[in-house]
DNA sequence: CCACTACATTGACGGTCGTCGATGCAGACA
DNA sequence: TGTCTGCATCGACGACCGTCAATGTAGTGG
């Protein structure tokens, strides 16, 4: 069965285009979560508001603080806090009257490592 | 000018919830440019474009093998690739029939050396 | 109990995104 | 020149996103 089987993978010109690319090493589900994480980056308040936090004194900073900050009404920031909580890259703690927000560092570092 | 001089910002309850956030550390234009740079991270078949671009031998990949395994039509595997290459993060070369994508490792080191 | 403050949630609106079929275009080969 | 292949672009559609005003909720203090 040597010559003459004419497999013909990709029916095309020359010769192939390249190698048929092994193994994706990554599964769906980290696909889909390196993702979220990433899109709760792609927004400019965000990125904002996570470099606010993380440069923030060790106690964490308050909303009214960050609304400040980032010219956008408090519900825009409550919603981006949200976004940024679910993906968790930021914590926050109940104090009194005040709704306190520090970064973690820990999810920051491991999706910073994810791009290889 | 040591004690009670009572500046009273925030005309709140016990204290002030916490220090005046010090300046941005952050341009406007540098938060819209990681926000594009995560935003080209931000869909999960762009991530695994790059994982697969970034794992492939050093000559790249051509479309149609990406096509195959990212199981999306062959148009909305170009507008990814495109929408990584205006990041920056791909690279494209035409040889004969086909474009070849090799990843941007600098562009990829930098936007990971982002994530403070 | 009531008024006030800090923050979250809801609902709605306009804009952007992901997707695909159809089409265009350039290179390879006869 | 004509045809085929690989890839990009266009046009359209449904879904999602960012934004804010209005409203809800929890904690504080009188």
């Amino acid at each position: 069965m040597a010559a003459k089987t004419t497999i013909k993978v990709r029916s095309a010109a020359s010769t192939a285009c390249c190698a048929p690319l092994g193994a994706p090493d990554l599964s769906d589900a980290d696909v889909a979560m390196l993702a979220q994480g990433f899109a709760a980056l792609a927004d400019p308040v965000r990125v904002r508001l996570l470099n606010l936090v993380a440069n923030a004194p060790a106690d964490g900073v308050c909303v009214c603080d960050l609304v400040e900050s980032v010219e956008r009404s408090q519900p825009t920031v409550s919603h981006h806090l949200k976004i940024l909580r679910d993906a968790g890259l930021v914590d926050s703690e109940r104090r009194g009257t005040w709704m306190y927000y520090r970064p973690d560092r820990v999810a920051i570092a491991a999706l910073r490592a994810s791009i290889m």
